[in-house]
DNA sequence: AGCGCTTCCGTAAGCGCTTGCGTACTCTAT
DNA sequence: ATAGAGTACGCAAGCGCTTACGGAAGCGCT
């Protein structure tokens, strides 16, 4: 295995400085019973000397870890990926590394994730990505990381709940809201719901959102068509062909995250369908391409660098008597894939 | 710190098993000196108690470290995004760990960043993203990871040369020829480059593979306008607003990257010029995106996710003699955003 | 001067693992 | 049988660091 360049360790510098490894230790590390002019002088050969402790060695002998381990869906997601941008920026800034690995959304897969970043002692854990339905992994995973933490460890979640940790969350609900009242005010009526799998807890509280705004309009989910598939991009194209050829009334699509949109947008643009003239499509969370897509996409804008800031942030902090949430906001950005509904043979006349 | 759950340590394993801590770590490891009998009771206790060894006690007594460091400029490009994923996946099926940094494009953050994964005692080093100009600070680089390599860590690199290390090198001259090639086809003659820095070696080289396909139409690349400006979206778009301004008649444009691809296009949408009628865009790499923009992008397909993983599928070989290069491929793939070039005062009549 | 108290620092015991070396045993060749 | 070689395993020495613990000063007090 590598060693350092020039094999630099803790007793080089104690030497260097006349004093003993203990006292170096407990010097670089900012421990009180050392003098300041010692401590100075340990800190300055050190710095001089270029030495870096060997974080192995550190954390075997009981210091803690200084690596956080962040686990994502998958970071090619750009959903995922600007937030552990984030993570990593603010990481970089306070000198620790970061460890990737992907649950695959895939509860199981997740699960194992953590235990293996536990097992490998990272110092704090940041899940990012919704919960997911099934209570029995979630208890689980409940347990696990409380155990952790009561071990010392630090963990954070975005956009998830439940999961005793101090968490950020975005503002899905009121999102979906956003969106919802957008398009009523558009003047649609027959709104199409392309959503992920209802085992997401994003996609419950995103639903719950466009439910409430139909619900101030005098109108109901329940009368609408609701099409579940996986929260990708495949699955917003499975779902909007299922959508044209079932309800061909629908004059709007709502994608529950941009990825979706996606899928549906491309289905249009084969069908040659026009949007936003016969259909209007929003998506959720605009991800850094949603102003470039054909059309440019009207959607949810959460703060997703932030968001992986944020997070750390929590996690650096100590632990708090109780789970700290921090809600993100959300903003509604307009752009051409929503237009007002086209005159249609039943309800809507424009706004 | 945290502990494991359990506080399971080897010594556990071995006692449980009826052998030696020596004999366990030995039949672990896999090493031989341990009949086969023995060793599968100790693999299989092991596993019965779900044992994870401490990768810092593994790694400070010697057995190299099972972590990679990943260095990418940005983590929220696509471009890296997907390499990223690669690795990350792969190093899932390995049982290893990912820790990513940014270099943000900064050969001396870069050069920072290899330090202290060097110090961190990474095992394995991967490198993503193009080399830089400065000869000074590849040189140190370089340097820096000889010693490296010396000391017994393996390194990789993607997309770039000359770092005497393993390599996965996208097809970058092949693929400007290609795109050159396509647009030439068409009928295209003044055509010009969107081009990033030309400190990046990725950028040199993509640009000596248009030169190469303009030559062969007796062409040169020193008659078309060139702009240099930084390799991501808004340098796309700075560029486009220039030709534009001073190159009217200019019937394509070659973005050497999707990112900047992506910046010409919505400068062009915001222009109201239409592509591909009145102008053709080509971009590079193929990222996600690509088909869902507006009008769909014409690129080289780089098989980024393939990148990742073949990096670090030779960063696990053992080492040989001298560096290895590794070809990627590229593919063409034409989409809405290239047409045939508009009927033009002087040169071009079509193919 | 002698007592306790505090402050500063060194000694040494690990943290959990790998690995060189030595020992006990088995097997083949003489 | 018996030396020699080979194989299977245990012992114990670290890897570089943190952190009890204890000793040696220096302080004010009676």
């Amino acid at each position: 295995m590598p060693k350092p360049g020039p094999g630099l360790r803790l007793i080089d510098v104690a030497q260097r400085a006349g004093v003993s490894l203990a006292t170096a230790s407990r010097a670089l590390a900012g421990r009180e019973g050392v003098s300041e002019e010692v401590a100075n002088r340990v800190r300055r050969v050190s710095a001089e000397l270029g030495y870096v402790a060997n974080p192995y060695a550190r954390t075997l002998a009981g210091g803690s870890s200084s690596t956080v381990g962040l686990i994502v869906h998958q970071v090619d997601d750009p959903y995922f990926s600007e937030i552990a941008g984030g993570v990593i920026q603010l990481a970089g800034e306070q000198g620790l590394l970061v460890q990737i690995c992907h649950s695959g959304r895939d509860p199981e897969h997740e699960l194992r994730q953590i235990r293996n970043l536990i097992a490998q002692r990272v110092g704090i854990i940041i899940v990012a990505g919704s919960g997911y339905g099934d209570p029995r992994m979630e208890a689980e995973a409940r347990t696990v990381l409380a155990g952790y933490q009561h071990a010392g460890g630090r963990v954070a979640v975005i956009g998830r709940h439940a999961l005793g940790a101090d968490a950020v969350l975005p503002d899905n609900e009121a999102g979906g809201r956003a969106l919802g009242t957008h398009l009523l005010d558009l003047g649609h009526r027959r709104i199409a719901l392309v959503s992920g799998t209802p085992e997401l807890n994003t996609v419950i509280d995103r639903m719950a959102g466009v439910a409430a705004a139909l619900r101030s309009a005098g109108l109901s989910l329940d009368d609408m068509p609701v099409v579940h598939t996986d929260f990708v991009r495949e699955g917003g194209r499975i779902a909007t062909e299922k959508i044209l050829a079932e309800h061909p009334d629908v004059t709007a699509i709502i994608a529950l995250n941009d990825a979706m949109a996606m899928g549906v947008l491309a289905v249009l643009r084969e069908r040659g369908i026009p949007v936003p003239e016969r259909m209007s499509v929003v998506g959720f969370d605009d991800v850094s391409v949603a102003g470039d897509l054909a059309p440019s996409l009207t959607t949810i804008r959460l703060p997703m660098t932030d968001m992986g800031r944020m997070a750390l942030e929590l996690a650096l902090k100590p632990t708090a008597s109780r789970p700290r949430r921090r809600a993100t906001g959300q903003q509604l950005i307009i752009r051409d894939s929503t237009g007002p509904a086209p005159a249609s043979r039943s309800t809507a006349h424009g706004s």
